[in-house]
DNA sequence: CGAGTAACTTAGTAATTTTTCA
DNA sequence: TGAAAAATTACTAAGTTACTCG
């Protein structure tokens, strides 16, 4: 597309045009297209919505379903009782024996009992659960045996409820809801130590809720007999709902789904301004080296920090309030127990090894050789401090984010992670890829090139459960397709000798024939080869983070039209759609 | 500044759906 | 054709950043 330039000031002009283009163009598409560059700030002009979808109401388990206090049955108050279903329903999972999980649940659960419960029930020890997680169990066992139809009828369902209230109008277009349906009750389930694990997750109502919506639209009416906590017109903002949670008294949001102009225009424009910032790196590294030498503290400080920012993609790290969170870092948060210093180590000079909890409770553990003048930096900065001290403890995210402000404007900590994310894509991808490969060969290159980001990036997830037993079955049909490809080309051989001494058409086209068989079998094993790889180099890292939040997409589209592989291979229909204005804006000389 | 708040992006895991293969 | 495995989607927690107010 000829009229599609890349920088960031016609970015909404040509996603508009993008949209209308791939949706239905109407007669006076310009004009009202141009009319949509907004005032700083503006988010919209016409936003309508149905409101939220509510969890569905407590349902009373059956009279034969038991609670046993002390060994004795015991029939709860509905309360009480909803409550103690949330505790069944987790019964198996490890939370559950955790001592601060038991104490949160139970001074919570407590809360919701009648009088004569709280006096009865003083002991969560004393409680059996298991009568009501066998029913549960059986419960959604029977769901998994339900008939086809009434599987299909819960579907329809769903797809009514998506029809009805998955969808927005946001100036002119419908626009697909990301969370429509409000978070149900039930047990807060922190990541890592979570010191409120366990508490209780309290059921939200219309009463909660603020609508944003335009004030010309259709208003959304609140269930009947309730009301809302508030109606607002702000176009400042993007969201439709919001509800403030009583775990940290953080507010959520309902928001749009990344497939959406307002999303899709967004990660645009953080794309580009990482783009902005591969202009001016060199110089800002130049000038962060040179405050390693500064007279003044600070400046040291944050030199040192966004020299890790930069080279090992750490997040800012903002301060957290003790007690309300798990004890976890970024670089501005780092303490002095979390960084330990090797003048020397396996053979190499000044290396830094990091052992903290990152992100929810992701250990971060590296070993990193360093300059020598940042490793006397460090040591300087940990002189007279107490393993609990903070490493830089005259810097915090909002000094190092305004110092980046000067440095380049839309600069912030975070765009070096999709700066650095999507360059290493951009050049990894030009080293690993063969041209001569085939096309599973040239996806399992891309895959190493999103693995070397993911790895930068510290996007681990759990092995499977099933890790083992999944390799060991590839295993084995890697050996049955060796089995199969040796019979192949043991009768390719005999089919050979046949023709030389028959020499007539017929045996030659057997011959012909099976050469091809054993060429197919030599691309399925090579296939299931590139797999296992793939799979066992996988185990404990995760793609899906970075593919869909820090690598420009158009890197990838311009390296599935470079090689001619189908986009379908790299993107799911999800990713597709989130990054539709990459696909059709990318072409194969695109640089990042 | 420093604390507090609002808005928005990024994150791993659980649940569900689709695909594969015996 | 149905069970297992893989892929996808749903869910919601946990970050970052900008801004306000005293």
């Amino acid at each position: 597309m000829a009229y599609l330039s890349t920088s960031e000031s016609s970015c909404i002009i040509y996603y508009n045009c993008l949209a209308l283009l791939s949706r239905h163009p109407g007669p006076d598409v310009r004009s009202q297209w141009e009319e949509e560059r907004y005032p700083e700030g503006i988010k919209w002009k016409f936003l309508e919505h149905k409101g939220p979808v509510f969890a569905p109401p407590y349902e009373p388990l059956p009279e034969n379903v038991k609670f046993y206090y002390d060994g004795k049955v015991m029939k709860l108050s509905t309360k009480a009782e909803e409550v103690a279903t949330f505790f069944a329903k987790m019964l198996d999972h490890e939370y559950t024996t955790k001592e601060i999980f038991r104490k949160n649940f139970f001074k919570d659960w407590r809360k919701e009992m009648t009088s004569e419960e709280k006096s009865t029930i003083t002991n969560l020890s004393k409680c059996d659960f298991t009568h009501m997680s066998q029913y549960f169990k059986a419960q959604s066992e029977a769901r998994k045996q339900m008939s086809k139809e009434e599987k299909q009828k819960i579907k329809e369902e769903n797809e009514r409820l998506l029809k009805e209230y998955g969808y927005c109008v946001m100036d002119n277009h419908k626009e697909r809801i990301a969370n429509f349906k409000i978070e149900p009750p039930g047990l807060f389930r922190g990541r890592g130590n979570h010191p409120k694990m366990g508490m209780l997750k309290r059921r939200i109502m219309p009463e909660d809720i603020i609508i944003n919506c335009s004030k010309d639209s259709k208003i959304p009416p609140p269930p009947p007999g309730h009301k809302w906590k508030e109606v607002r017109h702000d176009n400042k903002v993007t969201w439709l709902v919001s509800w403030t949670e009583n775990i940290q008294g953080s507010i959520k949001y309902i928001m749009l789904n990344p497939s959406s102009r307002i999303k899709g225009e967004k990660d645009w424009q953080k794309y580009e301004t990482a783009r902005r910032l591969k202009k001016c790196v060199d110089k800002i590294r130049n000038q962060y080296r040179e405050d390693w030498k500064s007279k003044e503290m600070k400046v040291r400080q944050r030199a040192v920090a966004l020299y890790f920012i930069d080279k090992l993609a750490l997040r800012a790290g903002n301060e957290k309030e003790e007690g309300e969170t798990a004890d976890t870092v970024g670089c501005c948060s780092l303490r002095v127990e979390h960084i330990k210093l090797h003048p020397e180590l396996d053979g190499q000079e000044y290396v830094v090894e990091f052992d903290f909890l990152g992100k929810d409770s992701i250990r971060y553990y590296n070993k990193v050789p360093v300059e020598k003048r940042v490793f006397k930096n460090l040591q300087l900065f940990m002189e007279n401090k107490q393993p609990e001290d903070d490493l830089f403890d005259r810097l915090n995210t909002s000094i190092l984010n305004k110092h980046l402000q000067d440095l380049m404007e839309g600069l912030t900590a975070k765009v070096f992670r999709t700066y650095n994310a999507s360059i290493t894509l951009q050049q990894q991808l030009k080293e690993l890829t063969n041209p001569d490969d085939n096309i599973p060969a040239k996806i399992l290159s891309y895959n190493r090139a999103n693995r070397a980001v993911a790895i930068l990036c510290n996007h681990q997830r759990a092995p499977p459960k099933t890790f083992e037993k999944s390799m060991m079955n590839l295993q084995s049909k890697i050996d049955a397709k060796k089995e199969q490809l040796a019979d192949a080309r043991r009768e390719l051989k005999s089919a050979k000798a046949d023709a030389k001494v028959r020499r007539d058409e017929k045996s030659k086209k057997t011959v012909e024939s099976k050469k091809k068989a054993v060429q197919r079998i030599e691309e399925q094993l090579m296939k299931l080869e590139v797999q296992a790889t793939d799979r066992e180099e996988n185990k404990q890292i995760a793609l899906g983070t970075s593919k869909l939040n820090y690598l420009d997409p158009r890197i990838s589209v311009a390296w599935c039209k470079k090689w001619g592989i189908p986009i379908e291979k790299i993107y799911n229909k999800t990713q597709r759609e989130k990054f539709a204005w990459a696909i059709d804006m990318a072409e194969e000389d695109y640089e990042f």
